[in-house]
DNA sequence: CCCGGTCGGTGACCCAGGTCACACAAGTCC
DNA sequence: GGACTTGTGTGACCTGGGTCACCGACCGGG
């Protein structure tokens, strides 16, 4: 694919890039780059410095927070057409990353260099509020992660990740592992719940792969 | 103290707003007001309409989220001199409050209403730097609140809460009962954690008061 | 000075969930 | 068809911390 194509295709994936007037746009355009990123690879670490705004347009990526004891809790992940609501954070901040990212699968990524962001911020009340917009939908999803961590048990947090990875057949090609990563608890804790959840006929686990049986009593357990 | 009064002690305490054009200045100054809260009156109820940017002259708040059990988990507490970053996220983002405040002691607060919020936020860059700079300051405070409840084991974070808590002297005028509350724990706990570290020489509890004796062995408890 | 509210201390108990130590089943790579 | 790797099932056990049920101490007001 040429730059001129991947151009196109970016612009097609952020409807909002159209809101700018064609000045702005013709600065996005002219500095914008697409780094990939293979499956594992790091996307940053913490306390990396963040030099672009980054939005995905193929793949996925994982941003989660990592204690000294190698537990992890998932932020959130990125997906195409999703921006990176951190580098935001750092942009604005002038900070560092708070948390790190690493590619689930290979990821194709549109990045904006720092000065063109800055520069747009200030000037385009339509970019500005294309990037709030992500910003502040990521501080809402931070309090209901905040009260996930500090009240929900277990089995809740777990139904929720479960309904979220499956794909629309029902089939959440995961393994309890990674499970028990994103909601910062171990394999065997996860093996059990989702063993009595097979036991109720609430799912079905196949190596590598769940797939839910009953979604509505899946997401009774979700909320309960 | 009159209108007039209140308002220039309201420059005073935010020397940000020496920052904006003197037609912007003019505008805050024209539609701020000055609301005083009660000790232990609500500023604002959990997904209620923000329809001001307030910001604290006097007295203290305190934000938490709470769950559906009656726990809860303090998100951060506003001072003098603080604005109430709640509120730009609500006003960013257009929705309600994702958490609940009351104030802890008579506090007065100056309020800028929406639309001057939104006038400013649209046309002065100095008045956006200010916003965003609280704004960024939560956001960072949620990720290392999000890892104190996802890792932190509860003396940790008592630790913390007292240092937090401790005035000058060293001397934290909280009842267990506050404590518990914003850790997201109960009362019980906390005393008997107190009751150890008392017995260690670490710090020596009153009634309605702890006093830190040993503030650097504190500070280690808080970490690891 | 007594009486009701607020604080604090303590023991008995319980339970979710983490740790450890395996055993085994499915792929996969020669 | 070994031999190695990756994913899973399971039991025994431990511990932080929440729950319950008290009691006693202090404090301020009539």
């Amino acid at each position: 694919m040429t730059d001129a194509q991947k151009v196109e295709r970016w612009i097609d994936r952020f409807p909002l890039l159209q809101a700018l007037s064609p000045a702005h746009l013709q600065i996005a355009r002219g500095t914008v780059h697409f780094p990939v990123l293979d499956a594992g690879a790091i996307a940053y670490e913490l306390d990396g410095e963040c030099a672009n705004y980054l939005m995905c347009l193929e793949g996925r990526t994982r941003i989660f927070r990592m204690s000294e004891g190698g537990r992890e809790v998932l932020i959130y992940k990125v997906g195409p057409g999703g921006t990176c609501a951190l580098t935001t954070q750092c942009l604005l901040s002038g900070g560092n990353f708070p948390a790190q990212s690493v590619a689930e699968e290979r990821t194709e990524l549109a990045a904006l260099p720092v000065s063109t962001f800055q520069h747009l911020m200030g000037e385009s009340a339509a970019f500005r509020s294309f990037v709030m917009d992500d910003y502040t939908r990521l501080m809402s999803g931070l309090f209901t992660l905040i009260d996930q961590v500090a009240f929900a048990p277990l089995k809740q947090r777990l139904a929720q990740r479960l309904l979220a990875e499956a794909d629309p057949r029902g089939v959440a090609a995961v393994t309890h592992q990674k499970l028990a990563d994103d909601i910062g608890s171990v394999r065997e804790v996860v093996s059990r719940i989702l063993g009595q959840w097979a036991e109720a006929g609430l799912i079905e686990v196949r190596r590598g792969a769940v797939e839910i049986v009953d979604r509505p009593c899946l997401e009774a357990a979700g909320r309960r």
